[in-house]
RNA sequence: AGACACCCCCUUCA
DNA sequence: TGAAGGGGGTGTCT
């Protein structure tokens, strides 16, 4: 069941993504709603890309925040890409079995971000389309975050508040104080900015060794770009290294180091 | 050598074929290029007929207006099947020296065209493949026709124009005389004649449900045209009726009825 | 196993 | 209006 150290659960998850051209510089929005009924907004953006993939990306960032919380409870994820929702949901096994080849004997594309998608899908997560532009207010408003992004525009990402029924009034909401995000990555508040950091430095102090999901929840980087990044790289104050491989697994450890 | 009556004589044809559904409506296009820059253009709609057949339908028409004219130049057949030109100058030798069957062992389908073709073919016709949709104005012409015919939708068929190069602008020029051809093309036999009818007559009283798309096979009339025509229509012996929804997909029963 | 074409669907753009 | 990124399927042959 829920774990019962949270006792506001999420209850569904909204995600879009967009592209300014296909292939193009992309952004991604996705829309966590709660029980209580307030959300929590993540977006970001990537430079040259296509729609599929800022589309995964969305369904990639929601499934990530889910499985952070660790609250296992039964949620909705919301796309708007049949692309997203039958490849997760039907097509992926017959790609495994085949050896990631398509119907049509060529090999699959953006095999990386789906084989990231599966790892994180569970059972919990039951997969829905919406149809886009069609009203629906959560993915109205993901739309509406992947675009800004895509277009490299500011949009101030909430949290807490209640999602508006009425999208189509939001406006490029306050473009005041410009929570520009600027890749995959997620600082919606002050909190949530020190967190990873002390995170990072605890687990380099005691010199844990984490897997490349941990080092992505940290980060905000995709599994896919960590993985890609070889055996040692830097971010931030860190310098990550990979040590072994374990049960299927990379481990990876943070040093802190002198910049 | 070249006919002295004529001076005009033809250049280039080019060829293509489309089909609503595979199997399903289909419609083929041909276009006749003079040496001195002007077309011609031909066209024709087949009830439940497949892509390949249309393809090989629409060189059938060329070859037929080629040998027509009598003007016995060297000319270039252009299509973008590789079957129907890999068929035509290199397997139909082997074919008609195994008795019609496939390197596998299986009947040759298609025989029927692929003898007419046989026949209608010379030394003269220099077959030539052009990639499909790859910008090529005489073959995107001819797919536009093809297409046009094989969703049932009316289209002004040309002559004596320029081919314009960019055929996105294809307007719908000169709405005089509509070359139309209704085209048979598909009851080539008794059988082809019965089993629609014999079909749809199982069919009904069965009561099977069939979808739109079956509708259109077993009718040859086109998807939209079936949609359009409302909840209850009449369709040789049977009643057709519109009964649910399912999965996106409209069903239908056929009902016999007394006429 | 390969090749070409045809179709259906969704999304993203211009 | 038309084009690209993506999938599943059929028509056909070697």
């Amino acid at each position: 069941m829920a774990d019962k150290t949270d006792s506001n659960p999420i209850a569904s998850i909204y995600t879009d993504g967009a592209c300014s051209g296909n292939p193009g510089p992309g952004g991604w929005g996705t829309v966590v709603c709660y029980s209580d009924g307030t959300i929590e907004e993540l977006g970001g953006a990537a430079g040259a890309t296509t729609n599929n993939r800022m589309e995964m990306q969305a369904a990639i960032a929601g499934l990530e925040f889910y499985s952070q919380r660790a609250s296992g409870d039964a949620i909705k994820l919301y796309t708007d890409s049949e692309y997203v929702k039958n490849g997760i949901t039907k097509w992926i096994k017959g790609w495994k079995s085949k050896g990631w080849k398509t119907a049509a004997g060529k090999p699959v594309l953006n095999q990386d971000l789906w084989e990231e998608l599966d790892r994180l899908n569970q059972k919990q997560i039951q997969w829905e389309y919406v149809r886009g532009h069609a009203g629906n207010p959560g993915n109205e408003r993901c739309d509406q975050i992947a675009r800004a992004f895509s277009l490299g525009q500011s949009i101030q990402l909430r949290k807490g508040t209640q999602l508006e029924g009425n999208v189509t009034v939001t406006k490029p909401t306050t473009p005041k104080s410009t929570t520009y995000m600027e890749t995959p990555a997620m600082a919606t508040d002050l909190d949530s900015i020190l967190k990873p950091l002390t995170i990072a430095q605890e687990i380099s102090t005691q010199g844990f060794l984490i897997t490349t999901q941990e080092v992505a929840v940290i980060t905000g980087l995709t599994a896919a770009t960590i993985t890609s990044r070889g055996e040692q790289w830097h971010w931030r104050n860190w310098e990550v290294s990979r040590v072994r491989e374990e049960g299927g697994q990379i481990l990876w450890q943070l040093e802190r180091s002198e910049v």
